[in-house]
DNA sequence: TTGAAAGCGCTAACAA
DNA sequence: TTGTTAGCGCTTTCAA
């Protein structure tokens, strides 16, 4: 099927034998491959059968080059939010891009850019169009420049997750202002009268969208809304543990709390623990992210479940879609249903 | 600095340019910038001068069509280990391959393999001499065949973590077998007479080195192996927690447990509590990674530190070794060491 | 609908 | 040491 060589490389056929085989022009072969619709049936099929006799696979290089384009989309991870390394948000929405990319015949380009303080030259100078044809960036941060630049030198970009400064880029969410609302909506349906939140970090925008829907739900129960309940973590476990210990000192009359991520919501249930505190008879706690741990921790925890690796599935088809596009379409923006799982009783 | 076009694509200055700025031929200017050694030296500057000037940046596609090499490795990640995904280990070694990766201009293309079981045309046909230089694969898993094909198809591979069949690949990987002694000696030295563990999945390299370093120091300060002290777990908390209850209900004697990951750890820490056991008064506990959660655990956990990222670096520089070497290097391996880290009185 | 031919930008072999 | 030239394999006009 393949010609071995001397050094072990692979000579594949070209385009040239393939059209040979087929009794075609080589142009003519190309079209068939490309999915031309001016070609007569029969001399597709048998450009086809050539094709597959041969095991013919186009080459990268030889069409880059004349069209343009690299067929790679980066994946870009701001090293600050390496973090994300270790979420499991992060492997989902990874393996639903890859999918895409699997079938769409594209390749995953990853890279990992350092924070702006420790940049010395050009960031990233890799990404250009002159390698990939558009990138998804992960996870943005309040301030940084990257994505103008990107975008500067002639890149399209998808976001996964909303941009902070959201002037027409194009991006896929989850809802999670609604996710929140619903997690904070169903404490106060189970009777619960005070109910603290665990909110994220203030600079990551999921982190102020939960805190949103959690006022949101405060508002629409008439229950006004008290600082005193609300702490402040960075997705940690740690900083859970330590935003509940702050709650319990300020407020112990808290009957439930909501918490804005699975890793924190663990440390508040040991933070609650060590209080003496029992769970969900004294205190209720509801998560957000719907890990595996939240399925398996004692008690099980309730929590928000979003879809992670269609996010990554949206996030990159709508790349792909304002690459196919002549003059790249307008952005668009897609917020994905977030979705409460009862866990246990609380 | 470069031409803009109608469309947004940008027009970037060609080689011929170069050359023609610098007064020289498309050769000459083509040796200069691939660093080869028989240029006069003010022609160098020449066409030095003439890349700042223009911002000359050589177009891969076309190097690539006559090179014969992409420029790109692929970074391999079978889907049943995409737990990988989820533990700091990854982050760290990603992390340690990327830098290799910018600081020597290749790109890294992330590829989701599916598991053997769920296969249905030929494995990631993407992962060939067309499209990739070299694959790196991370924490291989017994019986799978995807390494041999890609050797078959002419890929030159090097493993992050010892391969299940070392005949004779080439990998990095971190002294698990060192660093379990290592643990165990220093239990063992703390006047723990009954030391217990919890060793990781049998099927996985890592799982199997560290059981055999927990032996290895058994053996050296003579206490003899009982089985009855050695569960399993699958490197997560809850099978640490289970694999804890399962020691304590037959040896509760014991009075230290070396757990083979971090994770596993905190579940065992866990289930001690629940026990009753003190920590480490009671029962003396030591992990393994060196995560971030053991330094903030409660309490803070003694474990064996790993060089991820170190590990990441050697593996991609060890295969672009492998590429640069005319018929492929014989096959090397390296293994880094792995310090222990004492935290508290355990 | 098809074939022929002109490059895409580069490296490497060959001459000079 | 340098310039010239022949492709690498493909897409895409341009004619037919």
């Amino acid at each position: 099927m393949t010609g071995s060589r001397a050094d072990g490389t692979t000579k594949r056929p070209t385009l040239e034998q393939v059209a040979a085989l087929a009794g075609v022009g080589r142009g003519t072969a190309s079209r068939v491959i490309n999915g031309s619709p001016s070609v007569a049936p029969q001399t597709r099929d048998a450009v086809m059968k050539a094709v597959a006799d041969l095991g013919y696979v186009p080459n990268q290089a030889a069409r880059s080059l004349v069209t343009r384009r690299t067929g790679a989309i980066a994946l870009v991870i701001s090293e600050p939010e390496e973090r994300l390394f270790s979420e499991p948000f992060f492997a989902g929405v990874v393996r639903g891009i890859s999918s895409v990319m699997d079938e769409r015949d594209r390749q995953l380009v990853l890279v990992l850019v350092h924070g702006a303080a420790e940049r010395r030259d050009e960031p990233a100078a890799y990404l250009s169009p002159q390698h990939v044809d558009g990138a998804l960036l992960l996870s943005q941060h309040e301030g940084d420049d990257l994505p103008q630049r990107l975008r500067e030198r002639g890149l399209r970009l998808v976001f996964g997750g909303r941009p902070p400064s959201d002037d027409g880029q194009s991006w896929v969410d989850v809802d999670n202002v609604g996710g929140a609302r619903a997690a904070v909506a169903h404490l106060l349906a189970r009777r619960r009268t005070t109910v603290a939140t665990i909110a994220g970090p203030p600079d990551m925008q999921a982190g102020r969208d939960r805190l949103l829907g959690y006022r949101e739900a405060l508002d629409a129960a008439g229950v006004p809304f008290d600082t005193d309940l609300v702490a402040t973590g960075d997705f940690t476990e740690l900083g859970g543990w330590r935003a509940m210990r702050q709650l319990l000192e300020h407020r112990p009359d808290l009957d439930a709390v909501f918490v804005a991520s699975d890793p924190m919501a663990l440390g508040a249930l040991r933070a609650l623990r060590e209080a003496g505190r029992s769970i969900p008879d004294s205190v209720a706690v509801v998560g957000f992210d719907d890990s595996p741990m939240a399925a398996v921790s004692d008690p099980p925890l309730t929590t928000v479940n979003q879809p992670v690796e269609l996010l990554g599935r949206e996030a990159a088809e709508m790349l792909l879609a304002r690459l196919a596009d002549p003059e790249g379409a307008s952005p668009r923006s897609v917020v994905l249903p977030t979705s409460l799982v009862v866990r246990g009783s609380s």
